[in-house]
This record gives C-alpha cells, structure tokens and sequence, in this order.
DNA sequence: ATAGGGTCCGTACCATGGTACGGAGTCAAG
DNA sequence: CTTGACTCCGTACCATGGTACGGACCCTAT
C-alpha cells in the first residue's frame, strides 16, 4: 500500500506536522481516512499539498489557493478561466515591480563597487 | 518653504496617516521637525517614504527596508554590497516561482478554455 | 508488558504589516 | 472667538500564515 502517517507526509513535503493540520482545519487538504484513529494519506494528498506549497511560493493567498482547488476538475469554467486570467494580471504587476527592484539593485551594487562618492547612494539608486 | 503635514505626506505618497507613524516607531522614518506640536515634513522624506513603499511593494521586509536605509550614503560599502546580492539572489528565486505559476496558470486557462474533458484540471496544470 | 516514538486534540501563542479608536490640542477662516 | 478640519498620542485591534504546548493515546520492537 501507498498510503504514509502524517510524519512521512512532512517529510516528503518538508512542512511541519502543525502545518498539515492547519490546511486541513482551513479545509484545503481534506481529512483523509484513519486506521485505528491515524490518519492515513494517499499519493492524492501528496500532489495536494504540493500545489498548495508552490502556489503559495508563488504568492497566492491560501484563500485563493482554497479558491483554485475547489475549482479544480469542476464544471465552472468561466470562473476558473477568469480567475487564472486575474492571478495572470497580478503575477505581471508583480514581476514588473521584482524587475525594477532588482536593476536598482544591480545599479547600487554597481556603483558601490567603483567606491566613488561617498557611500552607497541606495535611494538615488531607486530613484531611476 | 516646501514643508508638508502628515495629511499631504499621506496624498503625495497613497497611505494611511497611521502608516507613517508606524514607520516612525519602526525607524524606517525619522521624527521630523515640529511646528507647534505639529510634524512638518520636507521632500527629503517624501523620497524615503516613496522608497519604502517601493521596496514593499517588491517584496522587502520593513526589517530589510531598515537596514537598507541605514547603508544609505554610509561607509559599509562591502555589507550594502553583500545586502544588494543577496536580495538580487532571492529576486531571482521569486521571479523563477512567478513565471512557472505564470505558466501553469497560461496552460490551465487554455485547456479551460479549449472545453474539452471534464473540467479544469488545475492541480494537473501545476504538475509540469 | 513496557518503553519509545509517533500521533491525537484543543487552545494558545507568535511575527508581520498595518488599521482603528477616542479624547485632547492646534490652526485658519469666517 | 467659535467652528471645522486636521493633528496629536497611546493603546487596542485586525488578518495572514503558521508554530508551540502538553497530556493522552496507539503501535512496534524488545
């Protein structure tokens, strides 16, 4: 059988035991079966909480991760659509705004090297 | 004389009076000058609190913030450097993390769109 | 059968980044 | 000199995303 306690579940996914419980209590895992009062997760679970951990890597709210999964396999395609369309538009301001940040930051890193002036001008760097 | 009360500073930047005194208690603002009990604020603080707000915006911890802040025109040249690399590193990571969730989210709104099978297959869309 | 490691549960706590409240003081215009 | 808008302050509160605690079970190996 393929199926793992909680402990090995944390393991695979590199969260805490804690963390997995509290998914389930903001109901984006779902309870799975217990044997003798153990709860008992399948290779489902696994992908589960692997969507969750990238979605979230990626700067989804674990309301809007809630939101996607439910949508999941659902027939609500214009919802579904609509709402990866508008995490698309939010993903881009972003990256656009990662983007800026990090040419200011190669910019001062930059002229902090050359050490002319008097220091590391990091506001003026940001300032272009 | 270009002074403003907190009530322009809150306009020209687009935040909260409440915001700029918790700056201030953060330190990421100085206590400005006072007028009769009343703060009065220069274009020198505007320039900060837009650089606040932009480095939030892409991503910066108000710790972070702060000691970017404190590099400012300092003579630490090497740890302002070292900071500006590090934050370049995790902009890099961040970036990477959007533009695949960015793709997952381009495939799932085809496929939704594409109208075939039984729904949306979200999870699916994330796996590849 | 007993020790250990893992798991159970509710509840409390934490950091981050603000946001709201309410009573008092200030200031310019009428 | 009063009215209204703005500002002052401390303190309390909020949402998000977890993390910790502690006493009670359960399961396996010795």
């Amino acid at each position: 059988m393929s199926d793992m306690t909680i402990g090995s579940l944390t393991r695979t996914a590199g969260v805490g035991v804690e963390t997995i419980r509290f998914y389930q209590r903001r109901e984006l895992l779902s309870e799975p079966t217990r044997a003798g009062g153990v709860r008992r997760y399948g290779p489902a679970d696994v992908a589960r909480l692997r969507f969750i951990r990238t979605a979230a890597g990626a700067g989804f709210t674990l309301a809007q991760i809630g939101e996607l999964l439910k949508l999941d396999a659902g027939e609500d395609r214009a919802r579904a659509q609509a709402l990866a369309r508008e995490r698309i538009a939010a993903i881009d301001v972003q990256m656009a705004r990662l983007a800026a940040a990090r040419a200011a930051l190669e910019g001062l890193a930059h002229r902090c090297a050359a050490g002319e002036g008097a220091g590391c001008p990091i506001l003026e760097a940001f300032e272009g």
